[in-house]
DNA sequence: CATTGATACCTTGACGGTCGACACATCGAA
DNA sequence: TTCGATGTGTCGACCGTCAAGGTATCAATG
């Protein structure tokens, strides 16, 4: 299996607003999380993490809460707000937008 | 229908590896092409394109030649080499990788 | 004949996201 | 007590993209 490939640049917006859009995360929980789900092909560094989880916040597209972790320690909780979850849907739209159109030059040559 | 929305960083070389992979191109005729393939959603800036193209051309991804446009003029037609081709499937294979692992993700939350 | 718009090449500077490397702290287990 | 996993964060460098500018030719318009 391949080594995990980091990121696509300007996905990891998305990425995270959807990993912490069902229930809240802290950081670290959502890069395992993301790594995981995308089968160990995405891979968040904790140098492009951290400054994201503070660019959405200082946004008002997540909002942070200190709580107790599963392994019973601090941790840092995001959570989406209203305005966060319409970003969300633009963003997811934008890349399927997108997406769609990189597939299609690859197809059609 | 919408504006085009420039590029997902970090697709463009596949996006000109693809486009001239049928027949030489020149360098306004490579955007031009992208930008109708995909629907109007790509939209290739001169100064990511022309950057671009010196880039793999020093790679040895791409050869240049002058030659007669279509209107008569002067300009560089690029084609593929067959280290461009490899390249080509390569990030091909990437970027399937990586759009699906997000897609992935955008899924199962 | 002058001007405009399309074609065609190019460079420059700024911006912004990502990476790799650090630093620090706590906890459980060996 | 030492180690690995958890958990937060910063810093500098890198690099691709964008916006804006420049040059030149050609056809069509006025």
């Amino acid at each position: 299996m391949g080594k995990p490939s980091d990121l696509v640049q300007g996905t990891l917006d998305l990425l995270i607003l959807r990993t912490i859009s069902a229930e809240p995360k802290h950081g670290w929980a959502i890069a395992k999380r993301i790594q995981q789900v995308s089968g160990d092909v995405l891979q968040v560094q904790q140098g492009s993490l951290y400054p994201a989880l503070h660019r959405l916040e200082q946004q008002g597209w997540i909002r942070a809460k200190w709580a107790e972790s599963e392994t019973r320690r601090q941790a840092k909780f995001y959570s989406l707000t209203a305005a966060g979850r319409k970003q969300m849907e633009q963003e997811t739209a934008n890349w399927n937008r997108l997406s769609t159109a990189i597939d299609l030059v690859i197809e059609r040559a």
